[in-house]
DNA sequence: CGCCCATTTGACAGCTTTCAAATCGCGTGG
DNA sequence: CCACGCGATTTGAAAGCTGTCAAATGGGCG
């Protein structure tokens, strides 16, 4: 399951076996448990095995912002590593499996092997791009786009890492975090949503989303896949996947 | 002027030499050259020797949002080596000079040179935690708050890159780049701007800010320099000089 | 001196927030 | 198995911050 870390960068045979090689303790997190706290100095990082988590920082007016939500196979307080404090605060959002492990051994497995440093060393650069993202989703997108775009994202991430279908997947937030990932309020959230329901863009179960036209929620979203940097092989089999699924859902 | 390029890691002198010795060629761009376009891929990097650039993305109404401004001393499009195509556009603000760097070089060095390669990836980490910070500014901040964000973050940035003083810098911004890096409007960036003005906060001439009350603008924006990860020396002389500056300007 | 772009300013509309209260969902305890 | 209780979801009404549209002013460059 370690290998899956890699969607974006080849690794070979050996590379892969000195991942899973890695020394690691699993730990288990409760709903809302604290994997990072702001300002906190850790010495492992942590590999999500099931569950989601996701990082977010406090403004001074008491103000939540979540800047990013982490499934299966990523890889969460990296930063850790080379930054001597967080400047972020990580949370469970459901029950959480991660492996845990060291940054003085997943260092030097970077520094000896260089395909396995230029994985992580991409994943940092993709971690930014998706953070880009979604400065230009909160600053430049109505309530409407922002949401539809937050859908698309986790639509597309959720099938990368293999959890759910494209068109039916889990959306572990509840509306307030909703509201705090995309710089809204809980009850706007609610009004949004119920609107892109009501138009048939989506469905909404209890805790999960079904994408119920892929098309017109990507073109509200103003939603492309670049930014995400899937590689291609992966990627064509994604969007082909999302697309087949969506018109036979029609 | 090259190795100013890490703050925030520290290298032997056999290191610096290496990065000194890279081929480079210098590279001078117009203001509102194109650095980089999204969706290209290029073969090299740039290195900021003097002037200012941002990166920037459109979303699909036509709405721009600048994603992040760099200065002297600023690797930009280090993205490029290792992604396949650029996610965002990079453009000069106004005269820029850059030391152009193949990708393949600085990875080469990168690999090849561990304290290399940790200074550039903390860089990139340096740079996520900053997207991080404007993904809280433009999300969960208002108006006031975000433009006095905006400058407190310039100031020390500045200051770091030994440009300017603390308390007077140059912003290379009009007003309605200002807009697009905080999300808000040109207009209504200038009516807070004034605001801030005529409460004394900030003092502004054609194309620079003089921080009138550091105190006071940093407790509107809520602003803690935590998060530029400014390795401790340096933090501590630059905050104090920022400090002193201020209250010697009382 | 004149043009062009940036800055200002005013009035008004509108998207989101705020504040409150009602309803729903679901795990817990009787 | 059903009642209770707390958090999440909904909904309504009203206020407010920010955006939109337009026009005037100002400043720099050819």
């Amino acid at each position: 399951m370690i290998q899956k870390l890699e969607l974006r960068s080849s690794l070979s045979p050996e590379d892969r076996a000195a991942l899973l090689a890695l020394p690691h303790s699993v730990r288990r997190f409760e709903p809302g448990g604290w994997i990072v706290r702001e300002g906190e100095t850790s010495r492992s990082c942590q590999l999500i095995l099931s569950g989601f988590v996701c990082r977010h920082k406090i403004v001074s007016d008491g103000g939540r912002q979540i800047v990013s939500v982490h499934t299966r196979g990523d890889l969460v307080d990296l930063e850790g590593a080379l930054l001597s404090h967080a400047d972020h605060s990580i949370q469970a959002l459901g029950s959480v499996e991660a492996a845990v492990i060291s940054h003085a051994e997943l260092l030097s497995l970077a520094f000896s092997r260089p395909a396995v440093g230029r994985a992580l060393w991409t994943d940092t650069l993709v971690d930014a791009s998706i953070h880009r993202e979604w400065v230009a989703n909160v600053g430049r997108r109505d309530a409407r786009s922002r949401l539809a775009h937050l859908l698309c994202e986790q639509a597309v991430l959720q099938q990368a890492a293999e959890i759910g279908t494209p068109i039916e997947f889990h959306l572990p937030l509840t509306q307030e975090q909703i509201a705090d990932a995309t710089g809204l309020t809980g009850v706007h959230v609610n009004r949004v949503l119920r609107s892109l329901s009501e138009e048939g863009l989506i469905e909404r179960q209890k805790k999960s989303i079904t994408i119920a036209d892929w098309q017109s929620l990507a073109s509200v979203a103003g939603f492309s896949d670049d930014y995400l940097h899937i590689q291609p092989e992966e990627a064509v089999r994604s969007r082909k996947s999302v697309q087949e699924r969506a018109s036979n859902a029609e």
